[in-house]
DNA sequence: GCCAGGATAACATATTTATGCGGTTGATTT
DNA sequence: AAATCAACCGCATAAATATGTTATCCTGGC
């Protein structure tokens, strides 16, 4: 028996959601609260399965009480529930530890095969989710910016900027002579539009030219 | 009609692929592959709507191949197949293009389901990848490094350091002598165990204190 | 054959940074 | 009351960095 708790302030979503549930084999809605004002004693006390978890709610939203339940509780799984699919809140409920993250809109069935994937381990996402996801994973890394036309040496002398090397490591470790790091290093300024050490370093991370 | 192609090495796996898939409504497998060795030629040449591309083959494996693939269209979905649900492919596909990623062992009717999925833009996953794809998320970017100990004024200074100010800069900002800025520094190359600017921007970014 | 651009190098100079030492004050803890 | 610590400030010195200018060599493209 998959024991819930529901968290929505949509009275009506609220009832359907507890009814739907209820009314399917196996699951069982414990309670259901119209905000999270208490959300930390409701779990404690509850200890439910699995937490339906609506983002978008007046006071303490989502993202918030996802957040106070894991100061407590990092086992119960929780599914995120929203009507947008916007990019900032996908990533703040996963990297605040949601187990999941499903669009209202595709509600009826699959919520509770939903349910029971996020209990049994998985990370449940509709189809738009999982894709903004993966794109958000694939644009971090895309091809360390090519864009400011360093030559392959200034590459070089910039990795080792980075590293925390200095002028004298970098001439020794490219076998030329400090002089030349310097050159290298004016150009780099130039076409990173920086003045020291410390900004083409913050820059190479940045745009991940590193 | 969905057309598709396969690259699988394992004979019984490809011929059962394509009986599975060919024997249903709306698919249709254009060709099956057992290596990707022409891979650009095959898929400018069939134009499917999906490839399905395992991951380990011997030559050129399942990740090189769509690299390939990508090389020449972006458009063509790709599913990549697995036994494995090691970190590092999951990664390297993501990060490659990859528009789903399943597990070889969830086949049966579920990878019709997924292959339409992928089709309709969505970015189908087995639970077991979803799971690490969020894990792989949520770590990357987990509760700003609070482990060096670093006072307000510090992180304060710091801060500015990786936006490239100077020390009399920071002492105009934070309305301190330069040599209460100059203190401030060598307590945090103290704490975060460095001994330049550059390479306590560069922490900064690592491990994200900033 | 000429030209542009990258890689190399030298010299000079001003500024910034790193490091050592010393100190006062005020808030918090023990 | 003593100890601790963050924040503040000063002085001195050596090293590193930033900026400018100039010049050679080599390579690929027009």
């Amino acid at each position: 028996m998959t024991k819930l708790l529901i968290y929505e302030d949509n009275p009506q979503l609220r009832e359907g959601l507890t009814m739907l549930i209820n009314g399917s084999e196996g699951f069982e809605v414990l309670a259901a609260f119209k905000n999270c004002n208490n959300v930390i004693e409701e779990v404690t006390a509850w200890k439910p399965d699995v937490i339906l978890m609506d983002i978008d709610m007046p006071g303490i939203n989502g993202i918030e009480g996802l957040k106070k339940i894991r100061q407590v509780n990092d086992d119960v799984k929780v599914l995120m529930l929203t009507v947008f699919d916007d990019n900032k809140n996908v990533f703040q409920a996963i990297s605040s530890g949601a187990n999941g993250y499903v669009l209202k809109k595709t509600l009826p069935t699959k919520l509770l095969e939903y349910i029971k994937e996020a209990q049994s381990g998985g990370a449940p996402m509709t189809a738009s989710i999982a894709t903004q996801v993966l794109k958000m994973f694939s644009s971090m890394n895309n091809e360390k910016g090519e864009d400011y036309h360093l030559s392959d040496r200034e590459k070089q002398v910039l990795q080792f900027l980075v590293e925390g090397y200095s002028y004298k490591m970098i001439a020794n470790e490219m076998f030329i002579a400090i002089d030349t790091v310097r050159s290298h290093i004016k150009k780099i300024y130039e076409k990173l539009h920086v003045n020291s050490k410390s900004e083409a370093v913050a820059k190479a991370f940045k745009d991940r030219l590193v």
